[in-house]
DNA sequence: TAAATTTACGTAAACGTTTACGTAAATAAC
DNA sequence: GTTATTTACGTAAACGTTTACGTAAATTTA
């Protein structure tokens, strides 16, 4: 049983537009008549309509966001940046679950776009040509949220992967180690993967620290069990390896329990550094060295430029986050 | 620049009750007219407003759901499995963090009234009278994860507390020990923290072990760091404990990384048994044995709930999901 | 006091869609 | 061939809100 404003307006002896005026705020009421209506409000517990209201002003006040198949502390603490970002802008957050899968990302583009979200955010995926087409289409603001688009202009929230792989791997330098090896995520990954990739090269490199193939171990995802495997493999390719880099905390946790599982002391025998800060890093044994996103500063300000372009409709800057060395227990200084 | 469903009469030379009854599959038109308008459609690019279309058919497909702060992981399980069945019905998914706090708790739930979201699923959280009261009064249907209450006659999907606790603390007894603590949660939890600790007793009275006030340490919460103070003040007050139950995955990882930093080996000279199955409890060091929750299964069946509700209007029982004992490497057998 | 301006309303139309109902044309039944 | 039924439309109203504009009354200004 739900009362419209023409129920409130019929008991007030009002208007309905003058009941529009007084929720809105909008002046030309007196404060007699105002009293009235308030009081009628309360009484019948009118809730006013959403819905016909985004009609109206052509604005939802919610926001659409994409997420792949990601780890799951990786998509909370995006999620929660985002939503109190949304929520201190008055708009809603709808979450769609892509599963990294083609079809389905254009399935939910179609759906938010019909559902006239005012924008989305498209988290941690490549932004192929038929979803930027599609969303340009109808003029929907987007953001790329920890990725980009060397192809379309659309303004992106990340770290620079180059710069926080430099500063894991120069860290591990820097703490004595010469020796010391990567398991990577996809090579094919030209957002996630490549530039971490480059970056630990570039940083061995400068400090003219030896490197070739048997140094990198490359993995198909970035999840636990490539972190294993990508550990067996390391130490199989590289024996007298010191330390390791591993493209994501997930993989660094993994390699520990690999580590673990072969009686492999960390930090004693082999250092480890991640790259993420996700709050299993503090959870692990030994406690989680590792280069940090900050990521849900990351989600607030992804939303943030979203509700920035709805207000100004101009487009904003992308924005490089800090990256971040988090010190904890799985690096040991090398004498 | 988006086209209305008049842009596409006006082109197609049918009326616009043509157009909306072919998009509808309604009947009532000529396969040529049929043809003619897809067309026109499809050169248009429209996109059919479901914002208008919820005024007119009182249904938004848009489904809310709240989440207290919880584990990361917990609430990405849950999630992924509303957000599955929720897609598969058709619907979206708008999620609320209400950060366990009452009043931001209600500000949602008016939120969630004004944008007409066909339901709600209010998850591991006590349903106060005061949201309880709001939700009714404007018949949104609700249902409750993880969590019930005793008051209201709301649907739920939980597991039986009581009985996977018991379950856990069994699973130590039979492996041979004798000499079990546990770290509790909030002791004034109705619903995660005393049916834990009373699950975890009645098995113990049940096998005849002795059980005394040093038995149980109490938390605030559910998280990493309860788990860690947990461990210490256990073992000091019950110096030869040899098994462990934690009250949620995250404070077993938390007794993990005491026992850790304090030199005690886990399983070798205590065991731990966890709560939840987070993804989490396969990562640690050992990974960790534990009583879960099939989370992203409750989450499913809460949403399929509520579109059952949203179908039949009839309201549907209550389910009690399966516990089931995950065995990893953090028990270890007693002689 | 008269004229100008402001305040406090109400009416009508708009937003983009769905659908009940009327009607003409086509088809089926007798 | 005539009558009954079905098909294929179009018109008008509905959904619940916002807002432009007109108008009467009140207030301010000269």
């Amino acid at each position: 049983m739900s009362y419209t404003i023409k129920d409130v307006a019929k008991k007030a002896n009002v208007s309905i537009a003058t009941v529009s005026r007084i929720l809105n705020g909008q002046g030309g009421y007196s404060e007699k008549t105002k009293f009235k209506v308030l009081r009628v409000i309360e009484e019948l517990g009118y809730q006013p309509n959403a819905v016909a209201r985004g009609l109206i002003n052509k604005r939802t006040h919610t926001i659409g966001v994409l997420f792949p198949k990601l780890s799951s502390s990786l998509v909370t603490d995006l999620l929660d940046g985002i939503e109190k970002a949304a929520n201190d802008n008055g708009s809603s957050v709808i979450v769609c679950h892509t599963e990294s899968n083609g079809e389905k990302t254009m399935k939910y583009l179609q759906l938010l776009i019909e559902k006239r979200v005012d924008g989305i955010i498209f988290a941690s995926e490549i932004l192929k040509e038929e979803y930027y087409r599609f969303v340009t289409k109808t003029s929907m603001p987007m953001i790329l949220l920890s990725t980009e688009s060397y192809a379309y202009p659309v303004p992106f929230v990340k770290v620079n992967d180059f710069h926080a792989a430099y500063a894991a791997a120069k860290h591990l330098i820097d703490k004595g180690h010469t020796r010391i090896g990567m398991i990577s995520g996809n090579k094919d990954d030209i957002i996630a993967g490549i530039p971490r990739i480059e970056g630990f090269q570039k940083a061995l490199s400068d400090c003219n620290i030896h490197l070739d193939s048997k140094n990198i171990v490359f993995s198909r995802g970035f999840t636990f069990s490539d972190g294993v495997e990508g550990l067996k493999s390391l130490v199989r390719q590289f024996p007298d390896v010191t330390a390791i880099f591993a493209a994501s905390d997930e993989m660094a946790i993994g390699a520990l329990s690999a580590a673990y599982q072969m009686g492999i002391r960390v930090p004693d025998e082999i250092s480890v550094i991640g790259y993420d800060n996700l709050n299993l890093a503090e959870m692990s044994i030994p406690p989680l060295t590792t280069v940090g996103q900050p990521l849900a500063k990351m989600g607030e300000a992804a939303a943030e430029m979203l509700f920035s372009i709805l207000e100004t409709g101009e487009t904003p800057e992308s924005r490089i986050m800090p990256h971040k060395i988090i010190e904890r227990m799985s690096v040991k200084e090398r004498k």
